[in-house]
DNA sequence: TTGTATGCGTTATCAA
DNA sequence: TTGATAACGCATACAA
């Protein structure tokens, strides 16, 4: 036989189909005699009853689906939170449909259209800016959101985020503890919270451990990527050479690979004649050729976190608020890109 | 207004909804009037109108998503591939379910026994193993079926593979060009064709460039591991010390990556005292401590490929067969683990 | 060429 | 507690 619905269990089990759905969901079980749900839920596994998802989609205008959106699934950061989001989903039976939007707003938006009309049952948003039109469209039209390692301001929406600031401090005092006077700062785009919320952790604490870091070593990249790492890099270094400073941080690891890369090509070494550290905690970082100082942020409890989150609201039915917000503690793995001044600098 | 519905558009263009329907699909255009077609389409458009895929697909039973099977997206083998794989499927409006086996037979059912209960459309393999029941099973349930990277022994479905045993000379070639003679093997899983391919294909270039490769330089593991390529390695070293090979060539990057650790441990440095390489092209490969000489296949195109022999099929409602199939050229990436044999060797 | 009617597999409302 | 029936939005066989 092919797959069996609800009309041959109803039928096997000598109910009327009604009779059947109600025993079969567990929010109006009770509405059924006991005797009769387990007869109908017996004959429903003996013939390997599954309900269909799209039927029931069709009549409840929601699935079991959660979709989540992101820059570009091929950036190293997201496989290990997606994991981390599947694993939790689908211990409640969810799904998870994936899609990424290139840092384009017009395909985000469309993605998401189209993540609606599958009747989703709430976002998971990795994209982010600090200013997010859609986003506040989203909210108001009462779906469940949970925004991941970005959060957006203003907005009265959950956010699972690293420890940012404190993730800056610990490079910086890092860095400090070294010996270093002079840092510089490569910065991700300052329209995401992460871009912004760690240049203004940087400058922080630079002030802090009372070093220095003068207007014309930072900058920041309006990608977080390895080529625009290496743009800002060069435009910190046309200045004078040698550096001015003895060390760099980026705002992510692949700015900082673009970093060592701008430096190896006016013939410095990272790590010997200027410390480079970047920020996530990438996998491969330990086998490069310059091991890679970096903070390693909590990927897989990221996913799981906001998962769990998301989960929740849709259950009770909620939207969901800034509120329920959580950092999540991030930790410094020092390496040798990182390392006392060169005396020469 | 909320979303617009088919009825709507039916009633503001003043036709029956039956009209609006085949108004709206390609395929039925022609049955109706080219001017009230092109009145609905209007309305449509001016509407907003979006047809419901829900509906549509508990109508049809099919879906305009098709699966994704593969064994982890945290492996950076794979995220290159599903961009590939995306982009040709969304010029077609189709969406792409990914699914992660985690190499685990039931959790493989399961899933893919979720992906058919949402009615994908097709299904693309990563997973397949030489002998899969599995596949046999789904293949006779006349599900279209594309595999890919890896395929199927008897299974008369097409497999997009990169040109393994092309790839497993050139590496041979390779070294044989930098002097080796004595060269290991490390193995991916038999069961899988990529492990046993590039294994035969190794003994049969060894053969070709009257190399040597005793059985005790050669083993596989059963796992396509960082973890799995070092004990490999660590069992081949086992034997005598220092090797009695100058060379090792890996089934792919994450084990050749696994056999550099073991020969650090034992003080050797991949390159210099062992060349070392690898297979597939992963990304950084080249910033790596000793960058990794690859076989660098095409990933993008590989996805690409796969999608649109899956859309073709799915087109002309046919199930595909193995002539179908496509092996794509692959390239020589030679790199510093690779290096003319060290003299006390 | 267009309209009518039915059903895809569920869930939910209303009676019994 | 259970059964009958409608409806979700669409596509299609059949009738006109």
């Amino acid at each position: 036989m092919a797959r069996p619905t609800l009309r041959d269990v109803a039928a096997a089990a000598g109910v009327h189909i009604a009779t059947a759905s109600r025993a079969l969901n567990s929010g109006t079980r009770s509405k059924v005699n006991d005797q009769t749900a387990e007869r109908v839920i017996a004959v429903a596994e003996r013939l390997g009853y599954m309900p269909d998802p799209v039927a029931r989609s069709l009549k409840t205008a929601r699935s079991r689906s959660i979709g989540l959106v992101i820059p570009d699934i091929a950036n190293p950061l997201f496989p290990p939170i997606i994991r981390g989001i599947e694993c939790r989903l689908e211990a409640d039976g969810y799904d998870l449909a994936i899609v990424n939007t290139d840092n384009d707003a017009r395909r985000e938006r469309r993605l998401i259209e189209s993540l609606l009309s599958r009747k989703v049952a709430g976002l998971i948003i990795a994209t982010a800016r600090r200013e997010h039109a859609l986003l506040e469209e989203l909210h108001a039209r009462g779906l469940a959101l949970v925004l991941i390692n970005r959060d957006s301001e203003g907005l009265d929406v959950p956010a699972i985020t690293p420890a940012d600031a404190d993730g800056m401090r610990l490079l910086v005092a890092h860095l400090a503890d070294l010996g270093h006077r002079r840092v510089a700062f490569v910065g991700g785009p300052p329209t995401t919270s992460t871009g912004w919320r760690r240049a203004r952790a940087f400058v922080d604490a630079v002030r802090e451990h009372d070093l220095v870091s003068r207007g014309g070593w930072r900058t920041s990249s309006d990608s977080w990527s390895i080529p625009g790492g290496h743009a800002a890099m060069s435009e910190l270094l046309e200045d004078t050479t040698p550096p001015a400073f003895t060390s760099v941080i980026a705002a992510n690891d692949l700015l900082a690979l673009g970093c060592c890369d701008a430096l190896c090509e006016r013939g410095l070494t990272p790590g010997t004649d200027i410390s480079v550290a970047g920020f996530n905690g990438m996998d491969f970082l330990d086998r490069l050729a310059v091991p890679l100082t970096s903070v390693r942020i909590p990927h897989r409890a990221l996913g799981e976190r906001a998962a769990e989150l998301l989960l929740d609201l849709i259950g009770r039915n909620q939207v969901g608020s800034a509120t329920m917000s959580a950092e999540l503690p991030v930790q410094l793995i020092p390496r040798a890109s990182t390392a006392p001044p060169s005396p020469t600098g």
